[in-house]
Formats: structure tokens, C-alpha cells, sequence
DNA sequence: AAAAAACTAGTGGTTTTCCGCTAGACGAAG
DNA sequence: CTTCGTCTAGCGGAAAACCACTAGTTTTTT
């Protein structure tokens, strides 16, 4: 098997020189160059045959995910891996929606940049155990911290938060579940003042991210 | 190193029957024993020593999620990987919430089972792959499909849109943008005649959708 | 059996959102 | 230069949400 070309995309030169040093010196990997922006990566793969890039997301001109984006338009036999500082989920998701084929943070090990780069060379995709940890990490730390405000309610109080939040009114809701639109207000009154929320559009948001309803 | 002792958890013999044959003809594993529900795990690593539990989620009497939270709490040592024929990645967050270090798929080749084994052993989180898809996959099939109605939208509805979600009333928007709030009903109409929603509600679970607001 | 919590229902009023429709000002694109 | 899109602003009115307070009934807990 031929050499894996690899292009190294961040606005920090640092970051590219240590990945150089990664890729130079790992036999089946060739480093051909480093590119500040996402407009660098498309003219660099427009005049040398480019395997992989290890993306950047956060670029000046041109973001990784716009590049990644295109390149996966234009160029779909390059795989992209996405770099990262943060470990976010939402970030990482977009990326893979644009194409990208694993997700690394940048304090990630060598061990697992190789195994990254082979993973998807193979066409697997590869995801950084940080990250997956962040994943369902996510809400731990809020149920984990001993009491939610979700213990406060009621299961009727609950029942009412996810028929508010399906775009119901509360006539429909008072007609659905047959009791009075009184009760309803009642109940909604309640929520809002446990949750100390303004109006409807916090107790959305609120009920996403205490798994309330489901998106 | 000793062997690992595994104890299988489902409440279909097959299930049972084929991990025994994966791990018995492993070298360094060592099966222990199955069990249909929750209840007889608890029994099992009662009286013997288990290193690691294959666990259904769904079972009779008590179920995978409880016995992995009981196993965690009164047995820290003994690793759990969930085993599930579906891949939600809802379950598989309670899952890991209660403390189990991996998820798996049934169909799930046995390589794969052996590596969630062997790096769960070592500490390390293992998730099946396919379940990575999905997770990823979510939102895919909507955004997708070329177009999404966030094209149909202006700069300013967007700010609008933002500024809705973050619980301000049309009051307060238009103070902070120094517009009237005239202005500010207008954009925010518009905004619902485009994206055809019924209230603010829908608006939030759009904008988060669509990634417009952070959560 | 008593107390507490949850569910129910109401009154009465204020604020906010939602809806439709009109229309001027301005900049960009044809 | 005219057209198009956007942003702006207004009017009037209906519907829904929000707020405060009271109070009877049922269920759960002690």
C-alpha cells in the first residue's frame, strides 16, 4: 500500500509542526504540508494528491466546517479527521454531518492520532475517547449534583411541561388530558415558579436539557 | 494476569449460549455463568467472584438499567457492558449514567466484542460503532436534504430569533436593537409565517434544531 | 387518623404573543 | 432607473400566556 498523504489544517503553526513531527515520523504516513485556513487546504488539494486532512475547525477565512463541507463535495475521496481544542458535542457533530470521518482532540495521544488516521483510512470512522465520555457525560454532572430541580415536580407537573412543550395550548392540553383549562394554568403556574422560569421558551429549554422531552 | 470471569446477562438462552461460546474459546476469559433478569446477577456475584458483566437491558423482574446502578454502587469493581439489540443512543446514555463502561450491539461481530472487553478491562470506555453512527446520524437525514428553511431567513430574523430564545420579550428587543417594537412583531411574524410554526415554542425547539441557539 | 402533598377548579386581571394588513426608506441587483 | 428584498413602523384586534390568590378533593405519607 502507497504512503497515506497528509495535510494538516490549523492557524496555529504549532499545532502543524507537532502533527509533522507525528506524521514524519510513522512509516506508512507522508506529511505534505500544513495550510493556515480552510482557502489554503482547497488550494493545496487542487495541485498535489491529498489523502487525508486533519482539519481544524476554528479558521480565519475559511472554517473547517465550510472546508470540510466542500471537500467532501468536490473531493469525496479525501477523508477529513477534525481537530478540536474543545470537546463539544455539537461541534463534533456538525463536522461529521459535513463529512468528516472521526473527531480528535488536540490533547489527544499520538497512540490514538495513528489509530485515528488508520481507522479512517479504512474507512471507519474514529471518535476520541474523550469525547465520547464528554457525551454522555453531559447531563451526569447536573443529575450527579445531588438534587435537580426536576425532583421538585410532580408527575403531572411533568406530564404538562411535554404537552407545552408539543406546541399545545392549554386549551388543548386541559381538553386532552379532560380536566379544566383552570387546572391547567395551575399546574403551569406551579412549573414556572419551582423552575423560577420567565415564560415558555425557558421551560423548553429547560426540559431539553433535564431529558424532559426528547428533541 | 488472571483470567477475566464474565457473567452474561439476557434473558434469551441464545444470547447466553452464543457469548459463552465467544468467551469460552477466548484464552484469557473465563465464563462464569448466565442470567435471565437483574435479580439473579445480584445473586451471582453474590456468591462468586465476577470481573465483568455482559448486560442485557432488557430483561424481566429487574431490569439492565437498575442491576448496572445496584452493580455500581455496591460493586465498583465489576465492570458492566451493555448489550442491546437497539441502537438508541438515549438507553445508551442511562446505561453508561449507571455506570456501565461500554455499549454493544447484539449483532455486533466478535472482534468487537473482544476489544470492548479487553479496553473496558483496561478502564477505558468502548462503544459499539454502529451506535456511533446513529448518534451521529440523528439530525442527518433532515439537514441533508439541500435546503433547509434557515436559507429563507435574514440576517436580522435570525438575531430576532436568538433574542426570543434567550427569553426576552418583544419589549426588551426592541429596547436592546433600539428598533420599536413594532418593528420587532414584524420580524417575529415573519419569522413563524416562514418557518410555519405555531408559537415560540416551536420556535425554540427549531432554533436548537437548527442550530441558530446553543442549548 | 391526621398531616402533607398533589390535583383540581375557580375569579379577575395584566402582559405578551400572535395575526393581518399597510407602507415608507434604503441599498443592491437587474 | 426600476424592481426586489430587507428593515423599519404603524394600527387594531384576538388569543394565549402569565400572575396572584383562594379553596375543595383526592392521594400519599406518617
Amino acid at each position: 500500500m502507497d504512503k497515506v498523504k497528509v495535510l494538516v489544517a490549523d492557524d496555529h503553526q504549532v499545532i502543524i509542526d507537532g502533527l509533522e513531527a507525528i506524521i514524519s515520523t510513522t512509516d506508512h504516513l507522508e506529511f505534505k504540508g500544513g495550510a493556515s485556513n480552510g482557502k489554503e487546504v482547497i488550494t493545496k488539494v487542487e495541485s498535489q494528491a491529498i489523502d487525508l486532512v486533519l482539519m481544524d475547525i476554528n479558521m480565519p477565512e475559511m472554517d473547517g466546517l465550510e472546508c470540510t463541507a466542500y471537500l467532501n463535495k468536490h473531493y469525496p475521496n479525501i477523508r477529513v479527521i477534525a481537530l478540536s481544542m474543545h470537546d463539544n458535542p455539537r461541534l463534533a457533530k456538525r463536522m461529521i454531518k459535513n463529512g468528516a470521518f472521526g473527531f480528535l482532540l488536540k490533547n489527544s495521544s499520538k497512540a490514538n492520532i495513528l489509530t485515528a488516521i488508520s481507522e479512517v483510512m479504512q474507512g471507519r470512522n474514529f471518535f476520541d475517547p474523550m469525547l465520547m465520555s464528554t457525551f454522555f457525560d453531559a447531563d451526569n454532572k447536573k443529575s450527579s449534583s445531588s438534587f435537580s430541580k426536576k425532583d421538585l415536580l410532580t408527575k403531572r407537573e411533568i406530564q404538562i411541561i411535554q404537552l407545552i412543550c408539543q406546541e399545545k395550548t392549554t386549551a388543548e392540553i386541559a381538553d386532552e388530558l379532560s380536566i379544566s383549562t383552570h387546572t391547567v394554568e395551575s399546574h403551569r403556574g406551579n412549573i414556572m415558579l419551582k423552575l423560577e422560569l420567565k415564560n415558555s421558551v425557558g421551560l423548553v429549554k429547560w426540559a431539553i436539557q433535564n431529558e424532559v422531552i426528547e428533541l
